[in-house]
DNA sequence: CCGCCGCGTTTATGACCTAAACGGGAGGGC
DNA sequence: GCCCTCCCGTTTAGGTCATAAACGCGGCGG
């Protein structure tokens, strides 16, 4: 078998759906029908979890009657990722626009994607690391509505064409490193319903500082280091700009 | 057939190696050896491409020798993990301790890695992306050893216990934003080898932007947004510091 | 000289992806 | 009303994989 014991993969069909599942509620798939379910189905069950077949007993269906609508696995992880990037329009606190300044803008479009991420923790992932369409597409904002939109708003903001690019490029960076590892420790300290598991992890005693400043390290101040991580960055996209068009002080020096 | 035609995969044992694999040479495995040939066949082919057979294939021996010596495949892939980020101890230019200052080890340190994150591009997202041990241990610095070091220099050097730990935290995000885009980015060029593709990307003709900032986008200035963001976060870190311990100047003003 | 054991091989099972053939029912043309 | 034809989900089949389990060979200590 494969995945002896994985406790995400132990998926008995029945386990997995019939009573929850929207399963249609008529009958009759669609690429996007497909979609959705993939997605609720990851955060529901995990990724590796996610199989033709299962992802078509989720919608009271076989897994051959996918291929219909989807060219294969990949493209539905593709459109796995799409779907999940694309909520982003939906968010009425993000906006194609910016109405009130890039910073504004950055921070919206910052609070979004992490919003997303956490609201996906299975899927984020997958849109970190799926490879992109174009070099220049960089996980997490791998749509190009939403990059011809910032360097958009970068521009009219004042920045140069190379400013605007390398202010894509370091918001990209900030936003995979900083959700990724929120998303990925959240889904340790949640996931691993194992057993206690014979090792306690691994001889502690050798490392006296990572024993003592334990408690320090696992205290959740993702959110706070994400805010404070930002405002650094914006901080320094701002010096990027001509002098006098810059804003005059982004936190009021709490 | 599973992945049709993905260039990766189309991996007929014949063209995967006998010529020019390790071969061993004179038959024998053991877990380092495993190892060390699934890092380099990795490097080679891809991860996709790993299987046990093939790796077996690759060490000139059945596919099942390897579970006299590894647990399965889950198992195979910590190792690589474990075996790469290990690579960070042969590094000449890295030290456990901080001989010249917390500033040279961490700037140290982020090159070493970034060096590990070039050497095995293929490898990298695994190390970004596999559940660590705890969950306090944030990849891409996924050894304890390196972790219990980094607190101890932080810590030496005047930080407080909280704030090596936020440090620690940081510089984890950092690095894996940065090296995870500078890999998979150079993965995107060189990799996908496919078919000119009937579809040129996208119609780029609806995104401006896009098109004219194209060249700005494509500009390879990995290494160089890399220094930058690293000055900018030590230069964060510096002020955390009491004011009196706080070095002078990280750069000299270029 | 023999039986045991370390180690790679063979055999077997089951999960999974996917190509291809299949079949039933609903709707349109007559 | 009848039949033809697609649309769409199902069945069938075959290939890749991971992995459990039985196997067998060669060397070594008794």
């Amino acid at each position: 078998m494969n995945d002896p014991d994985t406790p995400a993969a132990r998926g008995d069909a029945a386990a997995i759906s019939p009573a929850d599942a929207p399963d249609t509620g008529h009958g009759g798939l669609d690429r996007r029908r497909i979609l959705d379910a993939a997605v609720r189905f990851i955060d529901e069950h995990g990724l590796r979890a996610l199989t033709m077949q299962r992802l078509g007993a989720y919608l009271g269906v076989e897994g051959m009657a996918l291929y219909r609508y989807v060219p294969g696995r990949e493209a539905l992880l593709d459109g796995v990722v799409e779907t999940v990037v694309d909520e982003l329009f939906g968010d009425p606190d993000v906006h194609l626009e910016a109405h009130a300044g890039w910073v504004d803008y950055l921070q919206r479009l910052a609070h979004g994607l992490r919003r997303i991420a956490l609201a996906h923790p299975e899927v984020f992932p997958l849109v970190a690391t799926r490879p992109p369409a174009a070099p220049w597409v960089r996980p997490p904002l791998r749509s190009l509505r939403w990059i011809e939109s910032l360097l958009d708003v970068m521009i009219e903001s004042g920045f140069s064409d190379e400013n605007a690019a390398a202010v894509y490029r370091a918001f990209s960076s900030f936003l995979l490193g900083y959700l990724l590892l929120e998303v990925s420790a959240r889904g340790v300290e949640t996931g691993p319903v194992e057993e206690p598991d014979v090792s306690p992890i691994e001889d502690l005693s050798r490392y006296p500082l990572l024993q003592r400043l334990e408690p320090h390290l696992s205290v959740d101040v993702a959110a706070q280091d994400f805010e404070e991580a930002l405002e650094a960055l914006l901080d320094r996209v701002a010096l990027l700009l001509p002098r006098r068009r810059r804003p005059a002080r982004l936190t009021e020096g709490k």
